[in-house]
DNA sequence: TTGTACGCGTTATCAG
DNA sequence: CTGATAACGCGTACAA
């Protein structure tokens, strides 16, 4: 059937042990004999086995990343950064995709360490109890990525609260004074009991003495079709609104679409201003000012992260990524 | 350490053998037994080693995918899908990314073989004589997924030229005359040395008896800087032109939003007609008419496909997907 | 119904 | 420098 090192070894005249040696190359044999097993493999085309070589090893070269229904250039991004960063340090990363209710979570989790991978990265879910104790347990090494939790788990996230409350602010500076949201679902974002993004947007409003209410945001989901409702809906709770910060570029990108269909202008009669600086803001018409939340770095970083603790144990770490604003044309001074 | 069959074995007073029949419930063995080994392994929190199990196996249940840098929004549905799908067969899938120019595909085939994953899945990549050697050489099942080859190999497909042809000639049906093309890069997507989407665009033109010539076409990327510059350069290359085809959606969305940048009026002026019918498009100002391709069913419809041959040994199949036209506001009568 | 013993393809530990 | 040989954790004929 397939060639094992044992064919190439009585080929070869040589003990498997000494294959495995030049298969490795750790030196002790000549540099004849290694050039004969070399040869060897050659002739015989000789593809190691990497699933009796993790048997032995304890380490299968694979990590896993876990993440719930998101926007896909979020994914993409994710997913490009990990994968990337995992072939660099010679490994591979297997996706699982828990739908947005992730209940599958638990399940993923189970699953990749029957597995043994080396590591998982858990992307925007929520770290519960069950899981950090599992992972506890198992011991397997977990980062988390665009998620905090109160367990001590390394963790790469941006600061939502400061981000959300820069986004409000600029709104203000640009001399807004009535300002609304459009928030995701409050269930899903829930981290430790609270909403950073609405609670950094009610503070800024608050700081600057503008009113704020529970009419000014409006809950919904995490796309385009929320963001086109939602705008519909917070006009009809605050009717003299001139600006929305919506809680991503895909509710923004909604909003300046149902506007459109209303014949309301951006940014003349609102501004809209979006968050995570996904690439189609700026294709929008008018392209989309947004936080830039650069979710590519976040994963990068994650990734990074994941290696260092896979490779030398490092301790838990907690870091958070910068923010910027990223000005286009879809916010007007008032 | 890590508890195995073995421990739960001793403890529960049986072989391993037992152990591992109640674990793969193959029967033969008393209730009893039964509900005790189960019993021991909750008690131990055993938890099965899929590498071990594998060795022997010959079966890794997991999957490949490779795929290029894609649109994201394409990128996810196949992702998405065929997870799903894998999921359901009991299989998980790594993720492959071949940077654009696909020198990484021939490292990454041989990398998924060296993990005896179950098979793979060749994404949006043209099946180069010596990945189809490879494959036939190491018998790794595979099902290429949008795109085709003369190999035999199974495939899931859109056709491409005849839904090119189909999006040229409702341009021409609305009573254009004039009619543009802006295609992604050449090298890339050349399947069996023709590029499908150009060629149903052509001889759309020329069953019309309309006039086409290279000029109607300019080549670039994929993406919407792309658009935005095909844009200028087939205006330039022919004036008095009053539609375009693009090859996919980001290019749509990019002279969309170059159109809005100029001051020329979508589809007033230039009517626009995308492919691919990706999500954004309903979102765009205005909305892009596409032509549906329906990636994710094709994924689906590859996953599905993977596994009967995986597990069935299914003789080689190529099935097409079909594909129609939406039609929203980026399209007018001329 | 249950146990024994061997094989899966590598790596690692000792000897020589 | 090189070769036996024992793990690694599990499946499975074969035997009892």
């Amino acid at each position: 059937m397939t060639v094992t090192i044992l064919d190439v070894a009585k080929r070869a005249n040589v003990s498997k042990a000494t294959v495995s040696r030049v298969l490795n190359d750790q030196g002790g044999y000549s540099e004849k004999t290694k050039r004969h097993v070399l040869k060897v493999m050659e002739e015989l085309e000789y593809n190691p086995n990497a699933v009796a070589r993790s048997l032995t090893n304890k380490r299968t070269q694979t990590i896993g990343i876990v993440l719930p229904d998101l926007i896909s250039s979020l994914t993409t991004s994710f997913l490009n950064e990990i994968e990337a960063v995992a072939h660099k340090a010679g490994s591979s990363v297997i996706v699982c995709h828990t739908e947005s209710k992730g209940t599958k979570t638990m399940k993923y989790l189970q699953l990749l360490h029957e597995k043994r991978v080396d590591g998982v990265i858990l992307a925007s879910t929520i770290l519960k109890k069950e899981y950090y104790d599992y992972i506890k347990k198992t011991k397997i090494p977990m980062v988390l990525l665009s998620t905090d939790s109160k367990y001590p788990v390394s963790s790469v996230t941006a600061d939502d609260y400061a981000a959300a409350y820069m986004a409000t602010k600029y709104l203000i500076q640009q001399g807004h004074k009535k300002v609304g949201m459009i928030s995701g679902n409050k269930e899903e974002w829930i981290v430790g009991n609270h909403l950073p993004r609405v609670e950094g947007f009610k503070a800024a409003l608050l700081d600057n003495k503008l009113s704020v209410s529970e009419k000014h945001v409006v809950y919904g989901g995490f796309s385009c079709e929320d963001g086109a409702a939602g705008l519909t809906q917070l006009f009809k709770q605050v009717p003299d609104l001139t600006a929305i910060f919506t809680e991503n570029d895909e509710i923004g990108m909604g909003v300046i679409s149902a506007a459109y269909q209303l014949g309301i202008k951006v940014p003349e009669e609102v501004s809209v201003i979006g968050m995570d600086n996904v690439k189609f803001c700026e294709y929008l018409n008018p392209p989309l000012t947004s936080v830039s939340l650069s979710h590519s770095e976040m994963a990068k970083k994650a990734a990074n992260l994941m290696f260092e603790i896979i490779e030398s144990n490092k301790a838990v770490t907690n870091c958070i990524v910068p923010h910027r604003i990223v000005e286009r044309q879809s916010v007007s001074k008032k």
